[in-house]
DNA sequence: ATGTCTCAGGGACTGAGA
């Protein structure tokens, strides 16, 4: 089973990058954040035509996420469950897997903008809400994969200059406590079972030519569960489509379960 | 170095958000 996310910052305009990556990778599922579409528009016949379900939260502007699959996604469910969101920002599905069903937790997390900002507070509500939510998912559902843009850099070697983001949004010690919060639930780093390469990040800013210079961090994340962290095989960033003309900042991260 | 990209409103450009 190969597991993937991916930010593509407006489907509208990535939707030919999107295609063309489900097409390379051939991905079980792939999820989708900052859509920034509405479901009325969301491109269904061409994601059909390539060979995939979808479940879908979107919204005019910003925000909206995507549970793309080969096998039908179900029990599909919508925001953290006993917070109330205006902004949709994840969705949940059951897909079938070669060893059970897995339970897919697709999130778009607040940026939060500045620690000085109400977004910031936002964002800390948000990561405790999402924490409380998914302690009981996990009792549910002990096959769980947690995955999408955390807007959380876990560590220093996450960030292409420490000590110039230290204390920033992105990398605050308050949104790393809320990742490790996470990883006390049982969750397991997917990319940090494995050897990787030094400066491995999987955003870039658009600005001062980020990429190219590779001045990214990692925020993307996939958190596996207790039950599932074993039998994972490997896990990847793909930075090949951000090296294409017109690319979403992110690049696609993706995982193998056996 | 307020840098780049996307969207909405409104019909050129500005502001919000990232």
């Amino acid at each position: 089973m190969k597991i993937a996310t991916w930010n593509v910052n407006s489907l509208k305009v990535r939707l030919p990058h999107v295609l063309d990556w489900l097409a390379q990778q051939r991905p079980d599922v792939l999820c989708l954040q900052e859509l920034k579409m509405e479901d009325k528009v969301f491109p269904m016949e061409a994601i059909t035509a390539a060979g995939y379900h979808a479940a879908i939260c979107g919204q005019k502007t910003y925000n909206g996420v995507a549970i793309l699959a080969r096998k039908e996604p179900i029990a599909v469910e919508r925001g953290i469950g006993g917070f109330e969101d205006e902004q949709r920002r994840v969705i949940s599905a059951s897909i079938e897997g070669d060893s059970g069903a897995l339970r897919i937790v697709c999130a778009y997390m607040p940026n939060g903008q500045s620690i000085d900002s109400d977004k910031y507070q936002y964002k800390l509500r948000w990561l405790q809400a999402l924490t409380v939510w998914l302690r009981a998912e996990l009792e549910k559902y002990p096959r769980l994969v947690l995955l999408g843009d955390y807007n959380i850099a876990p560590e220093d070697r996450d960030v292409h200059d420490p000590e110039a983001w230290r204390g920033q949004v992105l990398c605050s010690e308050p949104e790393r406590a809320a990742f490790k919060a996470l990883l006390e639930l049982g969750f397991n780093d997917a990319f940090r079972r494995f050897d990787q390469p030094e400066k491995s990040f999987s955003w870039w800013d658009y600005r001062m030519q980020g990429f190219r210079r590779n001045l990214g961090l990692r925020i993307d994340h996939i958190l596996l569960s207790q039950a599932l962290a074993g039998h994972c095989k490997a896990c990847s960033i793909d930075k090949a489509p951000r090296k294409l003309e017109r690319p979403s900042d992110h690049a696609p991260v993706f995982v193998e379960l056996a």
